[in-house]
RNA sequence: GCCGCGGUAGUAUAGCCUGGCCUAGUAUGCGGGCCUGUCAAGCCCGUGACCCGGGUUCAAAUCCCGGCCGCGGCGCCA
């Protein structure tokens, strides 16, 4: 804890505060940096948080950050009244404030410098910073959640989450652009979609309901409901209580359903089209290029003859004859097998990306469709991202007596889908779709080493809070 | 859920194996002071910690047990 006289020297603080005389930020920092040349030798106001304070006697050098970046402003003696000197070489660190002063060129990193004249302060921390912004990267990841707005204030955790918001606009751009409709669907639902899947249970006026753990049904309704092509941005529940660097119990699923495919590929160019537009974005964009350079991600790698696919069959055989892995026969890939695959993606075909194929179908849910002749393959496929699973998806059984003959085979009792089976009584066009995991992608391309950094509040099985 | 490793000032760490020399070291932050161009500024002074509970022992940060939390692996998944 804090001495007490550091809490009584806080208290302190709040004493003397200015009113805001101009609440509205003109300029952002980035602006006046890149601005100079039309800005030089004007008045302006930076406004944001104290990043740095640097007292070297008769002047003083303040950092200022905002979302764009850093500016040095530099007090000078004589700047302004001596108490007011004085006050400026004691602010804190991370009080938020309002410089004022002509922006000049400068001896500084980035060309640039305040000639300050005036502070106006508009919030002073309370107490000593548990976690510094500049530095909170050297703090464990659980300290940093724990206190995540000083943590998202650095700015290579800001990034990543800038970079998220672009994922998701390149996900809605891109199915938008291919006649998707983007549709809500409940996350209060009646039943799991899938057997087996925890689900987390809620009370629903008396009645137990649960946490949606994916929008699959709903977005297969729509598609049967007439919208042809949906997609949906949207959070999904997982009550599995997994302890590793790729699981999250609350995340979000970027989901796509269509209809009139003739088959799973149809669904796989979809997917290999947003992943494209991914890359087009990160590279066009100046604000994705800095946080991927920040990074050290280096370039989206998919290759211009198209992804890789590979049936899961010839995947078996590549593990077993390139890397003496051997998975039994009609098995699911473990996580070391796709790390793997990842890996002989990258080396063959210099790609980031790999389509694994035809899923065994005692690793798939009831609603996939098998193969026609060979009913123990699936037209399920996942899309393995440097070796990481993040994409999911098949063609759907869209005939009814066969969805009914399939959860026979799956020791499933129709009666309790059938809410889900009526959706097909009334025409179903045959459809496929896909659910990719948005901070899977964002983790694996900025190569973050833990899916809770691609998390704005990361939930797990221990943290609820903040 | 199972398995492994861990928990020391606000933060990050040293010390733990081989109990006593720990009045718990270091860096940074925080508080005070010096300094006219710093840019992870520098220098001086100060402040502040052994996760919780039980046990072993003359003596526990150190050894043992339980709990909670953290990091990671597995299963399962996006």
């Amino acid at each position: 804890m804090f001495s007490p006289r550091e809490k009584e020297t806080f208290k302190g603080a709040q004493k003397g505060l200015e009113r805001c005389s101009q609440m509205y930020k003109k300029y952002f920092i980035a602006d006046l940096v890149n601005g100079l040349d039309r800005l030089e030798g004007s008045t302006v106001r930076v406004c944001g948080w104290l990043h740095n304070l640097r007292d070297v006697g008769r002047i003083k050098f303040l950092v200022v950050r905002d979302r764009t970046g850093t500016i040095q402003a530099v007090f000078k003696r004589g700047c302004c009244g001596e108490e007011e000197f004085r006050r400026i070489g004691k602010l804190r660190l991370e009080t938020v404030l309002c410089v004022e002063g002509v922006l000049a060129r400068g001896r500084t990193r980035e060309g640039v410098e305040v000639k300050g004249e005036r502070v106006e302060i508009l919030s002073e921390p309370v107490e000593p910073l548990p976690l510094e912004p500049a530095t909170s990267l050297e703090a464990g990841l659980a300290t940093r959640l724990n206190y995540r707005w000083l943590d998202t204030r650095n700015p290579w955790v800001n990034g990543i989450f800038r970079f998220e918001a672009l994922v998701a606009k390149a996900f809605r751009d891109y199915f938008r652009e291919r006649g998707f409709v983007e549709i809500f669907t409940s996350k209060i639902v009646a039943a799991g979609t899938e057997s087996g899947a925890e689900v987390f249970p809620v009370i629903y006026f008396g009645r137990e309901a649960y946490l949606a753990q994916s929008p699959q049904f709903y977005k297969q309704m729509a598609v049967i409901g007439g919208f042809e092509r949906v997609f949906e941005i949207g959070p999904v529940f997982r009550a599995e209580p997994h302890h590793t660097t790729r699981h999250l119990t609350e995340y979000h699923s970027l989901d796509i359903e269509m209809g009139f495919i003739e088959g799973p590929e149809d669904v796989m160019a979809e997917v290999e089209g947003f992943f494209r537009k991914i890359k087009e974005y990160a590279e066009k964009d100046p604000d994705a290029r800095a946080v991927l350079e920040q990074h050290g991600a280096g370039e989206i790698r998919i290759p211009r003859t198209g992804i890789p696919r590979l049936s899961i069959r010839d995947a078996y055989k590549i593990l077993e004859e390139e890397y003496g892995k051997h998975l039994p026969w009609g098995e699911d890939l473990d996580s070391e097998a796709e790390r793997l695959l990842g890996e002989y993606a990258s080396k063959t075909f210099d790609s980031d990306f790999i389509f694994i194929t035809e899923y065994p179908w005692n690793a798939r849910p009831f609603y996939t469709m098998r193969l026609e002749d060979e009913p123990d393959w699936t037209t399920g496929f996942d899309l393995l991202y440097r070796g990481l699973e993040v994409v999911t998806g098949s063609q759907r059984e869209h005939r009814y007596e066969v969805l009914v003959s399939n959860l026979h085979d799956k020791g499933l009792n129709p009666e309790s889908f059938k809410f889900y089976l009526d959706f097909f009584k009334h025409g179903a066009p045959p459809h496929g779709g896909a659910g990719m995991g948005l901070e899977r992608i964002v983790m694996q391309t900025l190569r973050l080493n833990n899916i809770r950094e691609a998390r704005l509040l990361p939930r797990d099985p221990e943290r609820l809070l903040p």
